[in-house]
Parts: structure tokens; sequence; C-alpha cells
DNA sequence: TCCAGACCCTTGGATGTCCTAGTATATTGC
DNA sequence: GCAATATACTAGGACATCCAAGGGTCTGGA
């Protein structure tokens, strides 16, 4: 990470790919890899604002996510759908958010099965000091461009879509 | 995964950041969610080629790029570099290869603090194997358009440059 | 020549993700 | 009404990633 490589490793990894037949396949393994890559690299500077505040990304989206719903409470198994990760991602989630004072679980008032995520007074002061901070730290400085990002979007909620994450 | 969600959650997202007053902020935080969200996409439907072949991403990663070397050798240090992973990944990933016989560990030549990650021959049938898995249930059917393609390895090659990835 | 600082790899710890069960509660169908 | 099926959450395990530390090896300047 220190030192910048002298040349694009992925563009050099597409080249390898067409030099071994699979041209019709290099670009989209390119993509593909380039977005792997950009995750890593947004992941890290998202995590790099949060860890001052004693978040990680997933306790943080899990905070937002409560945040923005009307009582500040939300079913395990709603969160786990919306924010499209396993049901045991959010129970762990929960598990810290919770021993940190952020969230308490309650039961569901009508399904014995389901338990309730509930947002604490404190957690919401976290919630919005946490998306003040990544706001005016990483989002208003992306790196991309206007149109890159309305590119981006619509491209990939083009492929979202075909993947099945959602109908609308 | 199983069900579609009725609606667009990352629109949804947005649609709560410019009511809060985020507006300027909106589309980036847009963008780099749905990139977060379509590495998961990608990243599952590349470990579940690779699975049956015994491998996970990171380590067909080491793999091919050990199969691209003119000897099928390569320095950890150099590795970290070009997988842009920490040394400790590489470390664990060449761990379970050489335990799986893919590849060996060999001191390097004329630096002791040096290992080298050297192939097998059956490591490099295995990454042969992979690619072609990859290719053909991946790749060449990615879910993005071919325009889509060559404008996202644009704008993310531009982004990973500016982010200092690389200087080419 | 020799030692301090730089570099390389590994170990140990904290997190997060997924999968596979296992337990408890709801729902459905006969 | 009761058994079979479905749903919700959690426990345990496998992997991967990063960071902090530690021990071995080089190298450059005094």
């Amino acid at each position: 990470m220190a030192t910048p490589l002298p040349r694009d490793p992925i563009a050099d990894a597409r080249r390898n790919w067409e030099d071994s037949g699979w041209s019709t396949e290099a670009g989209p393994m390119a993509a593909i890899t380039a977005i792997m890559r950009t995750q890593q690299i947004l992941l890290a500077r998202v995590e790099g604002i949060l860890k001052p505040l004693g978040l990680t990304f997933a306790r943080y989206e899990l905070l937002a996510l409560l945040s923005f719903t009307r009582n500040g409470k939300l079913p395990m198994n709603k969160a786990s759908a919306l924010l499209q990760v396993h049901p045991t991602s959010v129970t762990n989630a929960v598990d810290r958010l919770e021993k940190a004072g952020l969230v308490v679980r309650a039961p569901h008032p009508t399904d014995g099965r389901t338990t309730l995520i509930e947002l604490t007074a404190e957690g919401r002061t976290v919630a919005k000091n946490a998306t003040a901070a990544l706001n005016s730290e990483v989002f208003s400085q992306s790196g991309f461009s206007s149109e890159d990002v309305d590119h981006m979007i619509r491209i990939l909620a083009d492929f979202r879509r075909h993947a099945g994450d959602f109908s609308g």
C-alpha cells in the first residue's frame, strides 16, 4: 500500500487473460476484479473513520438502518433482509452493539420467535455522529466524479436487480 | 437472497440521506454502498464455483498470479504487493495451499529474509481448471453489458490510481 | 568493521461472513 | 386438535482480513 505499483495489476491480468485465449472473458474479469479491489479500498477508508467512534462498518450499517425507522426498532430478520447479510451476521453485530449499550434486544409483542432490536438514546447519538463523520470524510470526497457516480449507480442497480436483490 | 425485496434498499437509503440534509453526499453514498453489495454478490458466485475445487477466492488469486509468472515462483512480499493484501493474508493463503500440495515454500537464493512461493505441478493443473471454471461460469455471464464493463473498468481504474494503487 | 534501522515473514488476537445444526415458536393441513 | 412444516434466532466452526509484536536477515553510514 505504501508505494504505488508501477503498473495497474488488473490491466496486467487482463492482458494475461487475452494472451491465454480468454479474450471474451477478459473484460468482465477485469471489471469484477476492479470491483473487488475498489470495495477493499473503500471499506478501509470507512472503517478508518468509524474506528475512533468504536464502530465497524457492519455495526454502523445496522445502527444507521435503525435510526431511519420510525421508532428505532426492527426485527432481526428484517434487518438481515434489508442489509442483505446472513442472519448470524446480524446476531454477531447486535451482540456487540448491545454490549456497547447502543442497542437492546426486546421480545416481539406478538411473535415469540422474533426479537426486536431497539436503538438506545446513546445509540442514536453515535449513529448521528458516525453519519456526519462518514459524510464529511468519505462520501463528500469519494474520488468519483458526479457523472461517474450516476453511471455506477445505474449500472450496479441493474446488476443487483438482475441478481435478485430486489424486484422494483 | 431467497426472496427479492420489493424495493431497492440502496435507493431507499439515498432518499433517507437526502431527506436528512445530506443531498450532496447521497449520490456517492449510494454508489459506494452499491459497490459493497455488488462485491458481496460477485464474491459469493466466485466462491461457489471454486469451492468444489477446494479453493477460495484468496487462494485462487495467488494460484493464478503464480501461474502467470515465467517460472511459477514469486517472493511472498511481491505477491502481497501485487494482490494488494496484507502480508499476513499471504502467509495464511500459502499455509493452506501448501498443506493442499498446490504450492511449496522455498528459500530465496540470495536474500535470507525472503521466501519464495513455488507452484507445484498439481497446483498448476488446479489453477488451470479453476480459471476455466470461472471463465465459463462467472465471467462469460457476468450480468454486465459490454459497454458497462468498459465503463466500469475506466471509472474504477481512475479511482484506484487516484487512491494510490498504481502510478501508471 | 559493526551496529542501528529497514525489511521479511510469522504468530496471536480481534472482526466479519457464511454454513450447518439445534432449539423454540408459528402456521398449515388433515 | 394435533402432527408436520416453516420460520426465527443462536451456537460452533471454517475462512479471510487487518493490526501489533517478535525474531531473523540485510545494508548503509559512522
